[in-house]
DNA sequence: AGGAATTTGTGCGTATGTATC
DNA sequence: AGATACATACGCACAAATTCC
């Protein structure tokens, strides 16, 4: 991984097994694949694959017994960097990436309501799913939570930079699903079908305050991605 | 680490650190020495050092900064295999053993009450530290948590058997400290000075659900070791 | 300011021990 | 008893963050 972009590729694949155990495609007491056989499958070493292990363990969401094998052990919701993404691919699952297209300082559109300021911090990301493209999302954080956001700093998982950086918690989150066409400023970047109607994702997240303190939507193309919210 | 009696190395190490942490040598704050000079120290690879480390940090002992180092971090308490263990050596420190002497089950000793049951059973270990032996200990476990208890079974942390094996959690002690001669049973398998007085502890141990489910004493040579209770 | 040195983080390969089936 | 699978342990290389000069 020299991937300064990415996260480290352990996380990535606790990330990826976390988002199948949400799906339910990874059902309770269901057996992993052999270490040294998932690890081929993966790409990775023994070694790396067993720092994700470790920390799926850690979390509870895995049990390890040596000589027998890992099993799924889904008891309670666990926090992920991908926790919030309920995208996944028709197929399922995926590996979600992030990419920023646009970093802007604004006065909050209308129409809305959610955090003390008058302004926001307007993102909009392109959201792909093991390297397609299946989603555009434009997100407002509430400008109280931070004076600048330079679009470097954003990190693959913009949860992981709230909490790291802005020392903010999403812990709720409430999504409304709508559909309409895929909004003109994409320039191209994301046009699934041709002026198509595409589904959306509005959501308000709050802070562990229980303010909210962002709002955002998502356009995907559901000829790629489906909503998902199983956890 | 072939030997299958002890505990894992990682494991040791981490709780030897705890210890120090215990016993006040590492205040918070503390920054440790860089990881591969500590591993040299150790006799033990990096890998394995930090292993011990990261235990540590997610304990909460520890935090680890990249590029800066690790720092001691004492917040709260923490559970340790060797917790109620609290005899140090006079310098400080060093890495508790045990080696069992003998396993019987037997009527109570009359004098002392705690759990249930009629018998109990008596457990004479030797305990060192830095492999060199400190203090003789004598454990009455109540009957009511085993049928029997075979003394190639208890591993090096009777903590750890109790909580593996019967499913007894300690989760609170009570000591005393007095002084007397070495039992006569020893057999010359420890005695520190010949009919000297020897310092003892005497201790009632409560199970999660706040039994007394263990009493013990230990006898220590106070050129070697002493009693710490300060964590 | 900036580059070198230091220190932890990530990732890989391998060997051997131990538990389970 | 043998095969399978996880656990422990070691060594190495390079990346990233911090510190120091």
């Amino acid at each position: 991984m020299t991937d300064r972009l990415s996260l480290p590729k352990y996380v990535q694949i606790a990330e990826m097994l976390i988002r199948e155990i949400a799906a339910g495609h990874l059902a309770d007491g269901a057996r992993l694949a052999p270490e040294r056989e998932m690890a081929a499958t993966l790409g990775t070493s023994v070694t790396t694959l067993r720092k994700a292990l470790d920390d799926l363990a850690q979390k509870g969401l895995l049990v390890r017994r040596q000589g027998s094998g890992n099993y799924i052990s889904t008891k309670k919701t666990v926090p992920s960097v991908y926790a919030f993404l309920r995208l996944e691919k028709l197929s399922g699952g995926g590996l979600p990436t992030a990419q920023v297209l646009s970093v802007d300082h604004l006065p909050k559109p209308h129409g809305v309501a959610f955090g003390p300021a008058q302004n926001g911090h307007r993102i909009r990301r392109l959201r792909s799913l093991d390297g397609d493209v299946v989603a555009l999302e434009e997100i407002w954080l509430d400008a109280s939570y931070a004076d600048v956001l330079r679009p470097e700093d954003l990190s693959e998982s913009l949860y992981l930079y709230y909490k790291k950086h802005l020392g903010l918690i999403i812990s709720r989150i409430e999504d409304q699903i709508g559909a309409e066409p895929v909004p003109d400023w994409t320039q191209g970047a994301f046009d699934p079908l041709e002026g198509a109607i595409t589904p959306y994702i509005e959501r308000i997240s709050w802070s562990q305050d229980n303010e909210p303190a962002e709002y955002s939507r998502t356009w995907f193309d559901n000829n790629k991605a489906r909503y998902i919210s199983r956890l």
